[in-house]
DNA sequence: GCAGAATATTCGGATAAACGCATATAAGGG
DNA sequence: CCCTTATATGCGTTTATCCGAATATTCTGC
């Protein structure tokens, strides 16, 4: 594989994927919209921040085409539009998990979050 | 799945994982690890940026446990410690792949920017 | 213990995000 | 038309991140 191929692809991908991983909020919203098409204002319910900043992080989404804005009436929903992006949370979660597993010293601290999966 | 627990969790992803995946140069290091151990010097050589910009980016790859340094003498031989990262780097990369094939509305606006560097 | 090689860190300055508030746009109903 | 509801954006400020150059640390061989 071209060296210069690959730099520019990851430079890509820095600014059109990675953007959404970049932010808990984003996660957030992006995890959430795995389950169910949402609003702007149940997602901001969902998230107990302002509605500007909903708005603002589902804009970086959406001019990346990550998520799917449909307009019905007054209203916009929102959906997943790239479902792997939940996949790659996943694997993520589940790095971090081992890593707390496994770093005894440090999984003291974090085990309270630990224990909601099992 | 309590809701404060996600939002930690998120917390703890954003702080710990993501970071790894939020700068191109970190992305490019993670995905030549994949194929084999290589020392800080061969790292230089193969990013073409400087020492310390390269020793930096490890330092944020090795504070969070994601690659592995093993001391041999004065060198330093880094592997990758946690091999889904790459797997995710593919994942990350097959969704851009398929946005621009897919969006031709949007590949005309990319399309500049890819040929820009051709 | 000194010289040299390999790697890490400190530092100041530049750039980019994120935030919240206020306001703008867009659609629907009377 | 005007008013209300739903969503998006402009703006100024704060906060975080990156960078390269220089310097510090750690190890080896002599």
């Amino acid at each position: 594989m071209n060296k210069d191929f690959l730099d520019e692809e990851l430079a890509l991908l820095h600014d059109r994927i990675c953007p959404a991983l970049n932010h808990p909020l984003r996660m957030k919203i992006l995890y959430v919209l795995k389950e169910k098409a949402m609003n702007v204002g149940e997602l901001t319910m969902e998230m107990g921040i302002p509605q500007s900043s909903v708005s603002r992080h589902l804009s970086v989404l959406r001019e990346r085409g990550l998520v799917r804005a449909e307009r019905q009436g007054t209203t916009i929903w929102y959906t997943l539009a790239e479902l792997e992006l939940a996949t790659v949370i996943d694997i993520l979660r589940g790095i971090l998990g081992r890593q707390l597993e496994g770093h005894l010293d440090q999984a003291q601290t974090i085990l309270g979050i630990m224990s909601e999966e099992a």
